[in-house]
DNA sequence: AGTTAGCACTCATCTCATGAGAGTGCTAAC
DNA sequence: GTTAGCACTCTCATGAGATGAGTGCTAACT
């Protein structure tokens, strides 16, 4: 069976209007509001076609149609009108994202809130993985009594703050010169390459100075593999929206839903990608059976080439994926062209 | 009327069967279940005199009854079990919260979390009020161009680091200069204290070297106000709990009660007192109306007899005072002992 | 005087039948 | 190929019992 130019654009209708209503069409609904020019009984035989196709299904058996996942699928590839922006949106967009980049932190917050407002769905952002960026500069500031501050720059303008611990005997200012030592070898690579490779190279640099080697190696171990278990930080923006949609009506939906989203490690796997350009996952395609009955827009942030993030858009599979995939495209568009713009110090 | 020991003991068989089960708990019931001695026409002539003296009441005619918000206040008071620890609750506190005190804001998260965990109920912390906390030192250190990254520590041994911008000819050593006689003079001042009163006379001080100077107040400033607008931090941990109880099976309830929970604005509100030891908020007792059928379970963290961050557990009134006055307690005194025992640079 | 048994009454909840409404699929006519 | 007509199916809302838990009252009992 072929899709004519009928076929789809009864398919079309469907998926709009069930987009927008989030209840089952019938026959003589599309007839009454999409001016095919044909009677409802037509309507009705393509319908049993598109049903065959596997573009449509019925809830029950006297419900109207409503689209399938591969419906969806349909319609994104083929039959949606391309995803355009508001000039207002946009406004929008570039004015919250314009204050502040060199916060990494709070420019994304910023934004996962602003995604999740305009779209009234919810937004995730997977942020810089700063166990990946670059390695910039480290220093050390004196603290208390045997703890010195330990600031660490990457290459990506994120700036970190530690506590470490150091021997009692030990200044700050001495600290420094090892310091010194490893933001030479260190500069460029990310803490994980350094615990891959480098340790041993500077560690025959420094083995004059052993004892102090010996308290710096102790203090970044604990800091790298710390950013290594949790490199990738999520920022949820309306995890709520998902309360209004109907689909979620349900109080034990709800629940399981609410409760993968505050599970890290579900919204990383959901996210995770090497994809260019935007990626549209619609209901079942998604891995995690938490997520079946949702859809998921997202895009990646790169930075010389690296994916280091993601930002994306949670809604129920019925969603308006046009304007979804729009805001969504054009935010990144906007947050990579800001980040390529400034490089780290 | 008088609340005789008979009632006493009737009253706290409701309380203890309500919280237990949720349900409306009738005479008959209370006369199987509570060894009262006493048949359940006697009970219920007590119920009768309980009612009018406003501690428990009908949802409807021919349900049984269910503790009052005054009901409860009473059963807190008077009746309830000393609220006492088990053995291993108080070891998953210590050892919850010994690990690196320092890094303030993950000893919140953690504890934040136990609590939820522990009682089953959300969790919440406001966090120290970083702009109240007097100020200790500060340093910078290069950047880019035209900024720096400014390092504050805070007597509390609280860390932020942010960048400022600076002028494109002024070097990080330069500022540092400046650095050093701000060091001087705001020791021991909250940031809201320099901004009221202490720019003047730090003004004079430096007013040889006009230009650096400008440069750094108008560097504070910003961060001064912004630290100003959100002092305090809401940290919440197992909001999703309150899906599990009873009360809330109601969408509608739901959605109002976590819509409340995510807006800091409000919990500020619900926790903000002055009160010395556990404070115990009943239901209607709450000012906000989006609380009215929570109870809140809070004490203050202290730190040279400042308040600066409250601890609280949040519930519907229906919960076990007993053992959330207990852990609520014990982790409070925990927390502030530790924090005393340790002093900033 | 306090306590208890008995009984009528109330009210929420569950179940079941009924009917309306929406939508389909099929057939026959156009 | 398209359409009108019609029987059929299924959901959902509605309302009528039936059920059961619980109360309040009265009268008897200790």
């Amino acid at each position: 069976m072929q899709m004519d130019e009928r076929k789809k654009r009864i398919l079309r209708a469907i998926v709009q209007d069930y987009i927008a209503s989030a209840e089952p069409i019938g026959s003589r609904t599309i007839a009454r509001k999409f001016d095919l020019g044909v009677s409802p009984a037509t309507i009705r035989n393509e319908m049993s076609d598109l049903e065959e196709l596997g573009l449509i299904e019925q809830p029950h058996t006297s419900a109207g149609r409503i689209p399938s996942d591969a419906g969806y699928r349909y319609y994104v590839d083929f039959l949606m009108d391309p995803p355009c922006l508001g000039d207002q949106d946009k406004v929008l967009i570039e004015r919250e994202t314009a204050r502040r980049i060199h916060e990494i932190q709070e420019v994304v917050t910023q934004t996962s809130k602003l995604l999740s407002q305009l779209t009234s769905l919810t937004s995730v952002i997977m942020s810089p993985q700063s166990g990946k960026s670059p390695f910039s500069k480290m220093y050390f500031l004196p603290y208390q009594a045997g703890q010195a501050i330990m600031v660490v720059v990457k290459e990506n303008g994120v700036v970190e703050n530690h506590i470490v611990e150091i021997g009692e005997g030990v200044e700050a200012e001495e600290l420094q010169k090892v310091a010194d030592v490893l933001n030479r070898k260190m500069q460029g690579h990310s803490l994980h390459d350094v615990r891959k490779s480098l340790l041993h190279e500077i560690y025959s640099e420094l083995s004059r100075q052993r004892h102090l080697l010996d308290n710096a190696l102790a203090m970044l171990e604990p800091i790298i593999n710390e950013d290594d278990d949790d490199q990738e930080h999520i920022y949820l923006g309306g995890a709520l929206n998902m309360l209004n949609q109907p689909e979620f009506r349900d109080l034990d939906k709800v629940k399981g839903l609410l409760r993968a989203l505050e599970e890290d490690g579900r919204l990383k796997k959901l996210l995770s990608t090497q994809q260019h350009g935007l990626r549209v996952s619609i209901g079942g395609e998604n891995k995690l059976e938490e997520f079946q009955d949702c859809s998921v827009i997202s895009a990646s942030l790169r930075y010389d080439g690296e994916v280091f993030g993601v930002v994306g858009i949670l809604g129920p599979t019925r969603m308006d994926y046009a304007k979804a995939m729009a805001i969504v495209d054009y935010t990144t568009r906007r947050l990579n062209r800001l980040l390529r713009n400034r490089r780290g110090p």
